[in-house]
DNA sequence: CATACCGTCCAAT
DNA sequence: ATTGGACGGTATG
Protein backbone atom coordinates (compact mmCIF):
# COMPACT_ATOMS: atom_id res chain seq x y z
CA UNK A 1 0.00 0.00 0.00
CA UNK A 2 1.58 3.21 -0.88
CA UNK A 3 -0.43 6.61 -0.54
CA UNK A 4 1.06 9.50 -2.32
CA UNK A 5 4.86 10.53 -0.94
CA UNK A 6 4.61 8.36 1.78
CA UNK A 7 7.24 6.58 0.20
CA UNK A 8 10.15 5.20 2.60
CA UNK A 9 13.17 4.31 1.15
CA UNK A 10 13.57 0.48 1.18
CA UNK A 11 16.27 -1.31 -0.59
CA UNK A 12 13.72 -3.42 -2.63
CA UNK A 13 11.87 0.25 -2.87
CA UNK A 14 13.73 2.54 -4.40
CA UNK A 15 11.09 5.57 -5.35
CA UNK A 16 11.82 8.24 -6.28
CA UNK A 17 9.87 11.72 -6.16
CA UNK A 18 9.57 12.51 -9.82
CA UNK A 19 8.25 8.59 -10.01
CA UNK A 20 5.41 9.39 -7.36
CA UNK A 21 4.43 12.75 -9.16
CA UNK A 22 3.78 10.22 -12.19
CA UNK A 23 1.83 7.59 -10.88
CA UNK A 24 -0.28 10.37 -9.05
CA UNK A 25 -1.22 11.98 -11.76
CA UNK A 26 -1.90 8.54 -13.89
CA UNK A 27 -3.90 7.50 -10.94
CA UNK A 28 -6.40 10.48 -11.69
CA UNK A 29 -7.05 9.74 -14.99
CA UNK A 30 -10.67 8.72 -14.64
CA UNK A 31 -11.78 5.58 -16.11
CA UNK A 32 -12.87 5.90 -19.85
CA UNK A 33 -9.75 8.50 -20.82
CA UNK A 34 -6.60 8.07 -21.95
CA UNK A 35 -3.77 10.41 -21.31
CA UNK A 36 -0.13 10.68 -23.52
CA UNK A 37 3.30 10.55 -22.57
CA UNK A 38 4.13 14.07 -23.18
CA UNK A 39 0.90 15.12 -21.76
CA UNK A 40 1.59 13.23 -18.59
CA UNK A 41 5.06 14.80 -18.59
CA UNK A 42 3.50 17.89 -19.31
CA UNK A 43 1.19 17.73 -15.92
CA UNK A 44 4.44 17.62 -13.86
CA UNK A 45 6.50 20.00 -15.52
CA UNK A 46 8.71 17.57 -17.21
CA UNK A 47 10.12 18.27 -21.07
CA UNK A 48 11.16 14.63 -21.30
CA UNK A 49 8.45 11.91 -21.58
CA UNK A 50 10.79 9.39 -22.21
CA UNK A 51 11.71 10.45 -18.64
CA UNK A 52 8.12 9.49 -17.65
CA UNK A 53 7.78 6.47 -19.86
CA UNK A 54 10.74 4.69 -18.10
CA UNK A 55 8.97 5.39 -14.61
CA UNK A 56 5.99 3.74 -16.09
CA UNK A 57 7.98 0.78 -17.46
CA UNK A 58 9.19 0.51 -13.99
CA UNK A 59 5.96 0.74 -12.43
CA UNK A 60 6.54 -1.10 -8.89
CA UNK A 61 2.67 -0.06 -8.44
CA UNK A 62 1.41 -2.48 -11.60
CA UNK A 63 -2.45 -2.66 -11.72
CA UNK A 64 -2.30 -0.11 -9.49
CA UNK A 65 -1.60 2.41 -11.65
CA UNK A 66 -3.60 2.27 -14.65
CA UNK A 67 -0.26 2.84 -16.61
CA UNK A 68 -2.37 0.92 -19.81
CA UNK A 69 -4.37 4.65 -20.01
CA UNK A 70 -1.31 6.00 -21.23
CA UNK A 71 -0.31 6.03 -25.04
CA UNK A 72 1.82 8.02 -26.80
CA UNK A 73 0.75 11.41 -28.11
CA UNK A 74 0.68 10.39 -32.09
CA UNK A 75 -2.28 8.47 -30.82
CA UNK A 76 -0.26 5.00 -31.08
CA UNK A 77 -0.86 2.81 -28.26
CA UNK A 78 2.76 2.65 -27.62
CA UNK A 79 4.41 0.02 -25.00
CA UNK A 80 3.37 -1.78 -22.23
CA UNK A 81 4.81 -3.43 -19.13
CA UNK A 82 8.29 -3.46 -21.21
CA UNK A 83 6.86 -4.27 -24.65
CA UNK A 84 5.78 -2.78 -27.55
CA UNK A 85 4.22 -5.39 -29.30
CA UNK A 86 2.94 -8.57 -28.40
CA UNK A 87 0.27 -10.02 -25.77
CA UNK A 88 1.11 -7.19 -24.14
CA UNK A 89 0.07 -4.45 -26.02
CA UNK A 90 -3.17 -6.42 -26.84
CA UNK A 91 -3.79 -6.86 -23.34
CA UNK A 92 -3.63 -2.64 -23.00
CA UNK A 93 -6.06 -2.13 -25.94
CA UNK A 94 -8.32 -4.54 -24.05
CA UNK A 95 -8.36 -3.17 -21.18
CA UNK A 96 -9.13 0.11 -22.81
CA UNK A 97 -11.75 -1.27 -25.05
CA UNK A 98 -13.31 -2.70 -21.68
CA UNK A 99 -13.41 1.03 -20.58
CA UNK A 100 -15.24 2.57 -23.66
CA UNK A 101 -11.87 3.71 -25.22
CA UNK A 102 -11.35 1.96 -28.69
CA UNK A 103 -8.09 1.30 -30.68
CA UNK A 104 -8.21 0.38 -34.63
CA UNK A 105 -5.42 -0.81 -36.21
CA UNK A 106 -3.34 0.46 -32.54
CA UNK A 107 -5.00 3.65 -33.11
CA UNK A 108 -6.99 5.82 -31.15
CA UNK A 109 -10.45 6.33 -32.92
CA UNK A 110 -11.54 9.42 -30.15
CA UNK A 111 -9.23 11.77 -29.43
CA UNK A 112 -11.54 12.99 -26.95
CA UNK A 113 -11.08 10.49 -24.68
CA UNK A 114 -7.81 12.10 -24.21
CA UNK A 115 -7.30 14.02 -20.78
CA UNK A 116 -5.45 16.30 -20.59
CA UNK A 117 -4.66 18.04 -17.51
CA UNK A 118 -3.88 21.82 -15.85
CA UNK A 119 -0.48 23.03 -16.26
CA UNK A 120 -0.84 23.65 -12.92
CA UNK A 121 -0.21 20.87 -10.13
CA UNK A 122 -3.66 19.82 -8.94
CA UNK A 123 -2.57 18.53 -5.71
C1' DC B 1 31.50 11.35 -11.69
C1' DA B 2 30.77 9.08 -16.47
C1' DT B 3 28.19 6.20 -19.58
C1' DA B 4 24.16 3.80 -21.37
C1' DC B 5 19.32 2.92 -21.56
C1' DC B 6 14.34 4.37 -22.03
C1' DG B 7 6.77 2.00 -22.76
C1' DT B 8 9.00 9.20 -26.37
C1' DC B 9 8.88 13.30 -29.47
C1' DC B 10 10.24 15.96 -33.33
C1' DA B 11 12.67 17.29 -37.42
C1' DA B 12 15.10 16.12 -41.43
C1' DT B 13 15.85 13.07 -45.25
C1' DA C 1 9.46 4.87 -43.83
C1' DT C 2 13.97 5.41 -41.61
C1' DT C 3 17.51 7.86 -39.07
C1' DG C 4 19.29 10.81 -35.67
C1' DG C 5 19.08 14.28 -32.17
C1' DA C 6 16.91 16.14 -28.14
C1' DC C 7 15.29 16.59 -23.10
C1' DG C 8 14.91 14.67 -18.31
C1' DG C 9 15.53 10.92 -15.25
C1' DT C 10 17.26 6.42 -13.68
C1' DA C 11 20.54 2.47 -13.50
C1' DT C 12 24.91 0.77 -13.26
C1' DG C 13 29.99 0.95 -12.92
Amino acid sequence: MVNSETVTYNKDCHITPFQSRVYRVVSQIPRGMVMTYQGLAQAIGCASSQAVGQALRRNPFAPTVPCHRVIKSNLRAGGYVGQQSGAAIKCKLDLLAAEGVVFEHGVLLDPDKIFTLKSAEDR
